[in-house]
DNA sequence: CATATATATAACCAATTAGTTAATTAACCT
DNA sequence: AGGTTAATTAACTAATTGGTTATATATATG
């Protein structure tokens, strides 16, 4: 993987890495904690890997403590792909109101209808 | 590809189409358009390639003009993305803020030891 | 209809990924 | 020293990815 973001992403690409993350959002955990929920489906390499693939993607870091390796989020690492988000907000956020405004007019709509059902008319057809 | 997030990290996890997104950002933009600055690197067909990529994880969308197929960002399918870095915001402004103290105190000590050395005691010794 | 332009598909290939089992290292505990 | 627990490494495999070239489809135009 060439640059540090393609890393990220693609560290972020898969649901157990992300479970894992949100294992540690919840404060440190070792490895075989770690691993815990995911040893019915996978054996112990295959999280070790997985959490390699996290730790090189800067996204979590682990220390050793005896013959522990805790784990822990690494904030930091979250930075420049939060910023990279940014860069698309406008976009998102513009279709956050675009809906906003459906709704709005589904509901007038439906208000409306509602109206002129009581007023006896009951003719709600749309469009 | 099992679930949505998983199909989008993934589609983000490449620097071509993220510039591809970034030239959608500045508007719609046909295949070829899209494909011009990526031509020394790489085929037609890889752009096209990237660009299903990008249609199947559901952040842009392609439609039909003619000979052309124009397309744009697709705002709404950032969403959860998003939503999903939210959950994380704590952790990388946590860290902004830890920053923001280190510079802090660097910065009162460096402007301590400018105020002894401007009394004449020029001690401007750390710790 | 013939041709040019825009894009997509097919068939293929090399590199990477996500998993496996078996063996290895490291640290602790009697 | 010997055994147990925690984690990693090695060697292998199947599936996926990102690229290729050659071919095909779709639409506009002379």
């Amino acid at each position: 993987m060439p640059d540090v973001l393609s890393e990220k992403f693609a560290a972020l690409a898969d649901p157990t890495r992300r479970a894992m993350l949100a294992r540690l959002s919840q404060g440190e955990a070792n490895v075989s904690e770690l691993a815990k929920p995911f040893l019915r489906d996978m054996s112990l390499p295959a999280v070790t890997k997985h959490l390699k693939v996290l730790e090189r993607a800067g996204l979590i870091t682990k220390t050793r403590e005896a013959q522990w390796r805790p784990c822990k989020l690494n904030g930091d690492g979250f930075k420049d792909v939060a910023e990279w988000m940014e860069l698309y907000r406008a976009y998102w956020e513009e279709s956050l109101d675009r809906l906003d405004v459906y709704l709005k007019t589904v509901m007038a709509k439906k208000k409306a209808a509602a109206k002129t059902t009581v007023k006896g008319k009951k003719d709600g057809r749309q469009k």
